[in-house]
DNA sequence: TAAATAAAGGATATTTAGATCCTTTTATCT
DNA sequence: AGATAAAAGGATCTAAATATCCTTTATTTA
């Protein structure tokens, strides 16, 4: 369904909004491992997160990543997935056609565009606030303490 | 959402299945200019689709590929995907978590799950023969005649 | 039986995704 | 100021997906 990266980048980046919750600035290497991620790879993403405005980061001792309280609400799991996979899965031909056509529809299109827009509204719907709600954000990640 | 291997192979199947249908065995150059798809990469695809049982094949002069019109009713497009990408897209945690566990689930997994049948409902239903009685299945072909 | 045709199969090449390593920059603390 | 910590950035490296090429096998037709 997504790439690697953008599994590791909406599971880094629900960690970090759940760290932030209790405004702790959480590390790579501790989300590396909470999420179990490979720690450089899961570092050139958040890398691209935070150009893209959706984490922040600090460097230097104590440094870290954070999302600000006042973005949780406003930041939509699809943002995510766009800035690291694109939209193709919600706009794409499932068959390959170059184009999503209306107007050349491809046997399936119809099914199709119900399916991926049941999908997209998933993912319009959920800001990382909807998902610190939920009962079960913490069965995402590995914490041992 | 699939794979190039299955794109294609998708796209062959139902185009072989509607020359099929009106009793024509067709070759891979013909099939490969039709979908739109490279030639060899076709072949290989085609290859495992006949050791798979969903496709016939004939060697020699006027040789090419066909469906048993039996066959069409039968083959449900979900068997072509489970052959060339698996199940992971109908059964995998979306965010990429080891198990997609009813007891240990992610924050998304009620609201995947329900997608994600949809999805595998839309592929279990529809037969080769469906597809074929759909008004656009000519839309999907390049056919310059 | 020989020539031609078309798929099967094997080997190899190219591209992209996934992953790692090392240096540089920025900040903090002593 | 110097040492340390952590992210940023650049350069590779590896594996998998995608794609091509060439030889072999099966079949048909002349
Ligand atoms: S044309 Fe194929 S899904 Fe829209
Ligand atoms: S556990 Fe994530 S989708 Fe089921």
């Amino acid at each position: 369904m997504f790439s690697k990266s953008c599994e590791y980048g909406l599971r880094a980046t629900i960690f970090i909004a759940e760290q932030s919750s209790s405004n702790q600035v959480v590390g790579l290497k501790t989300i590396a491992k909470a999420i179990n991620s490979p720690e450089a790879f899961t570092a050139k993403i958040l890398q691209v997160l935070t150009k893209n405005n959706i984490i922040s980061s600090i460097k230097g001792p104590h440094g870290g990543f954070r999302i600000e309280e006042s973005r949780m609400k406003e930041i939509k799991l699809i943002q995510i997935i766009t800035i690291l996979d694109g939209n193709k899965i919600f706009y794409g031909c499932g068959l390959g056609l170059d184009q999503c056509d209306e107007n050349f529809p491809c046997p399936l299109h119809n099914q199709f565009v119900k399916v991926k827009e049941e999908l997209r509204m998933m993912f319009e719907t959920n800001t990382l606030q909807d998902i610190l709600f939920t009962e079960n954000v913490k069965n995402m990640f590995w914490l041992k303490r």
